[in-house]
DNA sequence: AAGAAAATTAATCACCTGATTAAAATCATT
DNA sequence: AATGATTTTAATCAGGTGATTAATTTTCTT
């Protein structure tokens, strides 16, 4: 009887071609990505990526669900740990997304294009798995804090405005850094300052409402 | 000889295939739009669009360049009125941009994406002609205050906090209402709120740095 | 009303793209 | 080394897509 069977034995070329796939379809998105140019940037046959996944679209599920979960995944366990205060938790998502971002630039645009693209599809693939039954931690903490300090802020504008802060200059880089003549490091320096600001700025806000 | 040459004739039908491709690509994007698509939204034949328009990247080109000025071309206007006050100034830009993004939600998601898929080649087009060489009215007043209230920030994190807060929540808008359970016209009520809070946000911001 | 110019359409072409097939190469087991 | 299973490739197919062509209809000018 075989030892290793199908699936451990081509575990590397599969993983091989399923990484060049993320490249290429987060870099040009799913509709101008053709199955050719994932051959070629894995360097192996057309074929091969049909002989593994059934077809382009099968892999694309495959990949665009692993980031959706690498992307929301972490935010769970952040948002949800009772152990942290709430702005210890702030500052814990900001510090982790930023350096996501800076290592993954591409990931927001890919995903928040294929979401505009359609809606339903994408959102019911990660649909209940991440939705929270119970009341979530954080959501817990925020209205002893409004209680406590009075505050009277929407909580959903903080979460837009947190989430805005950190992910929208990723999604906007190359604008930016056209207009404003910035490199990509000062561009990366400035997100590393922004871990410290934006948990002070989103403080602020709070604050004055 | 004729009065009205084919171009003001054609006026018309011209502008509603222009029209029906603006909607198609800013729906699914250049890559995912068959010209058929185009043909069947406008309700023309198919060969028409390549009658009036040469070819589909030659009416894409047309339609982003014209989306991008309209983006654009107002901001210029506001940054560099010298009759506004830099406090006026922001009021008026997150006022204008939220109205203009709850009628055209889908064009910034657009415009990045595209901006995304190949940098140089779109950045080109809007180019020099966008690029103010003087120095903006609104730098100059920002150094004006910025030197009489001793203010540190970067400007560039509050340019940058400032287009955040306003367009991100419209690229994630149908996120944020799948995960909140908002309806589009709460949403929408939402963002008004936002034209009067953003600003108080920006200021504050402004302040504790 | 006639004829020319312009607008619109149906039919078609050449190419691209996702997918399949059958053969070749590699690997594992005996 | 032989045999069978698995992986990889080259060749090919069927359908889709951007574009063109030639014919038809509409509009304009006289």
């Amino acid at each position: 009887m075989k030892k290793t069977p199908e699936i451990e034995k081509n575990a590397s070329t599969e993983e091989q071609i399923k990484e060049a796939a993320r490249r290429v379809f987060t870099r040009k998105g799913y509709a101008a990505t053709r199955t050719r140019d994932i051959a070629e940037e894995s360097g192996f046959n057309l074929a091969l990526i049909n002989y593994y996944f059934r077809s382009k679209e099968k892999l694309f599920d495959i990949i665009i669900v692993e980031q959706l979960q690498l992307f929301i995944h972490s935010l769970m366990g952040i948002v949800n740990d009772p152990a942290t205060t709430l702005p210890e938790k702030i500052d814990l998502l900001i510090s982790h997304y930023i350096d996501m971002l800076v290592q993954n630039p591409g990931i927001p645009i890919f995903i928040l294009n294929e979401i505009n693209a359609d809606p339903e599809k994408l959102i019911e693939k990660l649909g209940v798995s991440n939705t929270i039954r119970g009341e979530l931690v954080i959501a817990r903490q925020w209205k002893e804090m409004a209680a406590a300090k009075k505050i009277t802020v929407n909580p959903i504008h903080v979460m837009m405005n947190t989430i805005s802060l950190t992910i929208f200059p990723f999604v906007g880089s190359p604008l930016i850094r056209n207009r404003t003549g910035m490199t990509l490091e000062q561009f990366n320096e400035m997100m590393q300052e922004r871990k410290k600001l934006i948990p002070k700025w989103i403080n602020a806000m709070i604050m004055t409402s």
